[in-house]
DNA sequence: CCCTTTTACATACCATCGGTATGTCTACGG
DNA sequence: CCGTAGACATACCGATGGTATGTAAAAGGG
């Protein structure tokens, strides 16, 4: 009876990154401490640091994995709604879609409000922007192309664009005012539709 | 010579508040320890104690001391460019002022960064400490009034607007894409310019 | 099949940190 | 002039992130 190979290390990993998500999810990472998520597995720090050089890098993990699963989504739903009538539907599609996500308290707790403070602002650049950003940042382009919006225009309203679906993700988790997601979407594609 | 007078103690504590600015500033919060701001001032731990209930109320000041200065100055400036032809002039005139500060690596680690991780989401929710979607709220009600966009996007633009700034802000900061302020500027207006 | 090395953990320990309990000295009101 | 409250300092505590070390099992080469 093998105790300790290799496949059951590869599960003690993701083990931990699960036990590591669902506990920053719901405690936030400063009041998560190591020994929180090895008492849900049943094992001790050893094994922790075995796997990842420091809480900052299993941190990272478990906020990478969700970033990637939001663009891959994101991607597919653009590609699929891509209409030849509608130069806004792939677009705005995406757009849908990272808004589902932003909207989940796990999402939003490890991505949006742990993420920049842990990481740091650095970071967060790096990886945040390259998936998110990009992601926007081809649909208005394509925007651009097909003439709707000024060509000089299209890196500043990425950047505007994105972090205005953040917001609004924060916005209605927080019940903020108590704006619905069909109110917030609505806005949202009313801007875009009059963007210049 | 008066050493503990309440002229001094007042002193220490606006001495505390400004030293933990520069140190969450310069460090972050979580890497700044109370002793690296006693020690700047020469104090203890005993004194920080005594004027703050724990660290997370110091930082509460430190954030809202950001937020109060950065609201009088949007207000100021809003009420200052008025003007009876141009129903723009005084919204754009607050969010450029609202720029300028997010532009600021102080007010964006302290505000935008650290303050959600350390104060918390519910905490959040709960203050009307946010000042900034206030100011900004207050400008796009006014716009609406005027007919110019829909009454009952009021909310939802209001939050998604302040997010496109504070990405901004982010943006320019970073000098992410290489977009200048001006570049920014423009196309903040000439988006705002276009809601309905 | 045996011997060595590497892997996958556990155990023991340490420095630092936020926070508390307590002590001390000074200003101030009566 | 005295007692009390305020403004700090000192001493201490538990928890935490991280390290150093130990250990048993698996992997691998001959």
């Amino acid at each position: 009876m093998p105790k300790r190979t290799k496949a059951d290390a590869n599960k003690t990993r993701e083990d931990l990154i699960q036990a590591a998500n669902q506990l920053f999810e719901a405690n936030g990472y400063a009041h998560t401490s190591i020994n929180d998520i090895c008492d849900v597995l049943g094992i001790t720090k050893g094994a922790l640091f075995h796997h990842f050089k420091n809480k900052q890098e299993l941190f990272r993990e478990v906020w990478t994995r969700l970033q990637v699963e939001m663009d891959q989504e994101a991607r597919e739903a653009a590609i699929a709604a891509r209409r030849s009538d509608d130069p806004y539907s792939a677009f705005l599609a995406g757009c849908r879609v990272y808004l589902k996500h932003a909207v989940r308290p796990g999402f939003q707790k490890i991505v949006l409000v742990d993420g920049p403070a842990v990481l740091g602002m650095q970071d967060w650049q790096e990886s945040d922007h390259d998936l998110g950003i990009q992601n926007v940042r081809a649909g208005v382009s394509y925007l651009a192309k097909k003439g709707i919006i000024a060509e000089h225009r299209v890196d500043a309203l990425a950047v505007m664009i994105q972090s205005a679906l953040n917001g609004a993700g924060f916005a209605l988790a927080r019940n903020e005012m108590g704006i619905t997601a069909e109110r917030f979407y609505d806005a949202f594609e009313t801007m875009v539709k009059n963007l210049r």
